[in-house]
DNA sequence: TATTGTTATACTCTATAACTATA
DNA sequence: TATAGTTATAGAGTATAACAATA
C-alpha cells in the first residue's frame, strides 16, 4: 500500500467505506419509513417491542445501546403517535413498561418488509457469496470487539 | 434462511450489522479525536483542505456531500478553532475560499495517524484475506449504487 | 442509599429556505 | 436573473446531569 512516510489517505481507510456505505444504506432506510410517519430510531424501538410485547424502558435502553433519557422521549413521540402505550409496572412502583399499541402491532411488520427491501436495493447486486462473505465479516468484527448494542438501522 | 411466512428479523438484515460496526467505527474515531479539540466532521474538511490547500465552500460541499449551509458552520467552527482561515476569492467578488492555518496543517495529519490507529483497532482482528475482501465488497456497493459523497468519518 | 424513569440542557449533524452581495 | 455564501430555523439523535418517586 503507502510507504511509511506517505500521509495516510482518507480513502485508505476500510472505516472510510464502511461509513459511506453504511450513511446509504440508513439514508436510505430512513426515506423509506419517513412516508409511514416513523423515524429509524422509533423502528427500532417497535422492533424490539414487537418481539418481546412488553418491556421496561431500562431494558430496552440496554438493548439498544442507548440511554435512559434517549428511551423516554423516544417512547414520548410514539405514545404521540398512538403506536405505543406506557403503563406502570405492576410490581415496582417505580417502574413502567412500553407496548406496542394494536397500530404500532400492525405497523411494525410492514416496517421490517421496507427494511427487507432496503437490503434487497443496497446489497442485491452482490454475488451470493459476497453477502456472505460480508456478513461473516462484519459479525467477526461484531464478536472480536465485544459489540453488542443495537444499532439504528 | 426464513420462510416466505415468517416475519423478518431485524437481525436478519445486513444493514443492521453493517451500522453496528460502522457505528462502532465511527464512534471510536469520534473519542480519539475529540481529545484533539475537533470533531468527525471537522477533520473531514481539515483533511480536504489538506489535499486541495485552498477550495471554495460549495466546492468543499460538493466534495463531502453536504450542504453549503453545513459547510459554512463547519468552517466558522474551524476559524474560531484558529485552524482555518476564509479569504476572498480575487477572481469573485462573491467567492470566498478556505484554507488550514499553520496550526490547522501541522495538527491534520496527526488526526490522519489516529484514523490509521483506528482503523488498525476495529479490523486488525481480520485476515487480510478478509480485511481485502471488506473493502472489495464495500467498494463494490458503492460502485453499483453510484455513491460518491464524502462521509464523515 | 440505590434505582427507575423523566426532564432539563446542550451539542453535533443535517436540511431547507430566506437573505445579501455580486455577476 | 443566476450564483456564492451566510444566516435563520428546525428537527433528529445523542449525552450528561438534576430531579422525583419508590425500593
Amino acid at each position: 500500500m503507502d510507504s511509511a512516510a506517505t500521509t495516510s489517505d482518507l480513502t485508505d481507510h476500510l472505516g472510510y467505506w464502511l461509513r459511506l456505505v453504511s450513511n446509504h444504506v440508513s439514508q436510505a432506510f430512513a426515506r423509506k419509513v419517513e412516508a409511514r410517519g416513523v423515524t429509524v430510531a422509533e423502528w427500532v424501538v417497535m422492533r424490539q417491542l414487537l418481539d418481546v410485547e412488553v418491556l421496561a424502558p431500562s431494558r430496552l435502553a440496554e438493548r439498544m445501546g442507548a440511554t435512559r433519557g434517549t428511551v423516554s422521549k423516544l417512547a414520548d413521540r410514539l405514545i404521540g403517535k398512538g403506536l405505543a402505550i406506557r403503563s406502570p409496572d405492576p410490581e415496582d412502583g417505580r417502574g413502567q413498561t412500553l407496548s406496542l399499541t394494536l397500530a404500532g402491532r400492525t405497523l411494525t411488520p410492514e416496517l421490517a418488509l421496507l427494511a427487507d427491501q432496503n437490503d434487497a436495493e443496497v446489497f442485491g447486486g452482490l454475488s451470493a457469496r459476497d453477502r456472505a462473505a460480508l456478513a461473516r465479516i462484519l459479525r467477526s468484527i461484531v464478536d472480536n470487539r465485544g459489540l453488542k448494542a443495537m444499532p439504528i438501522e
